[in-house]
DNA sequence: AGCCAGATTTTCT
DNA sequence: GAAAATCTGGCTA
C-alpha cells in the first residue's frame, strides 16, 4: 500500500527518455508512482510523485500555448526537462517538458511524498509537519530547493535533480479537473494516486 | 475543515 | 499595468 514507509537507497535508476510516453496527458498519468530525486551538496532528497497536471496541446491553460518565449522556451525541449517557473512574487514550480520537440506541453508536478531526506526537506520548509512538506507544487519546489537554476535540466539522466524509477508499487490513480487556474479548468487532467495523505486540495478532488 | 484576503515580482500586453 | 499553474495566517464553526 502507498502509505507503508517506502525503503531508501534502493537503486535508483533514471527513467529511459524512449520511455516517457510521448503523449502529455499519458506522461502525466505515467509520472505518478515515479521517484523525483534531488541531489544537493548537503545530500539526498528523494520523493514519490503522487499528483501531477496535464497542460496539452492547444490548451490555453497552458504556459506554452501562445508560443515560446524567453520565460518558458525549456517547455519546448525535448521531453523529460525540467521546466522551472516563478509565479505569485514567491513561488517556484517544477514540469515536466512533454510531447514532440517544440510542442510546449508538459506535465505540473504537484505533491511528492517524501522518502529520503526529510530532515532536509523540513529545515528547507521550516515545518515539521510531514504533510505540509511537499504538498503543493511550490511547497515541493522549497522544500527541495528548486529555483531558477534547476530551468532546463535534463531529468532523464544523473545530475541534480532527475526522474527514476518507482521504489514502491503504485496504488490505483484518480483523475480530477485542474486546480487553480480559470481557463479550461475543467478538463479532467489532473492526475492522482488515490488514498495518499500528501496529495493537495480538496479531499472531493483526491477520491 | 473551509473560506478569505494579503503577500510580492516576473512576465507579457 | 494587470494577471498569475500559490501559500500562509486568521477567521468562522
Amino acid at each position: 500500500m502507498p502509505q507503508k514507509t517506502p525503503r531508501a537507497n534502493k537503486s535508483l535508476r533514471p527513467l529511459r527518455r524512449k520511455d516517457l510516453p510521448i503523449d502529455t496527458e499519458s506522461l502525466a498519468r505515467y509520472l505518478i508512482g515515479k521517484t523525483l530525486v534531488r541531489e544537493t551538496p548537503q545530500g539526498r532528497m528523494t520523493g514519490r510523485i503522487v499528483e501531477t497536471e496535464a497542460y496539452v496541446q492547444g490548451d490555453a491553460a497552458g504556459h506554452g500555448y501562445k508560443g515560446e518565449t524567453p520565460r518558458n522556451r525549456s517547455l519546448f525541449l525535448e521531453r523529460g526537462h525540467a521546466y522551472v517557473y516563478f509565479i505569485y512574487g514567491m513561488h517556484f514550480a517544477l514540469n515536466v517538458s512533454g510531447g514532440e520537440k517544440g510542442e510546449g506541453t508538459g506535465v505540473l508536478i504537484r505533491a511528492l511524498e517524501p522518502i529520503e531526506g526529510i530532515a532536509q526537506m523540513e529545515k528547507n520548509r521550516r515545518t515539521k509537519n510531514p504533510h505540509e512538506l511537499t504538498k503543493g507544487p511550490g511547497r515541493l519546489a522549497q522544500a527541495l530547493k528548486i529555483d531558477k537554476q534547476e530551468d532546463g535540466i535534463d531529468l532523464c539522466k544523473k545530475g541534480p535533480l532527475y526522474l527514476a524509477e518507482p521504489q514502491i508499487p503504485t496504488a490505483e490513480i484518480g483523475v480530477s479537473k485542474r486546480i487553480g487556474i480559470t481557463k479550461e479548468a475543467d478538463r479532467p487532467l489532473r492526475f492522482h494516486e488515490k488514498g495518499n495523505k500528501h496529495t493537495s486540495g480538496p479531499k472531493h478532488l483526491n477520491q
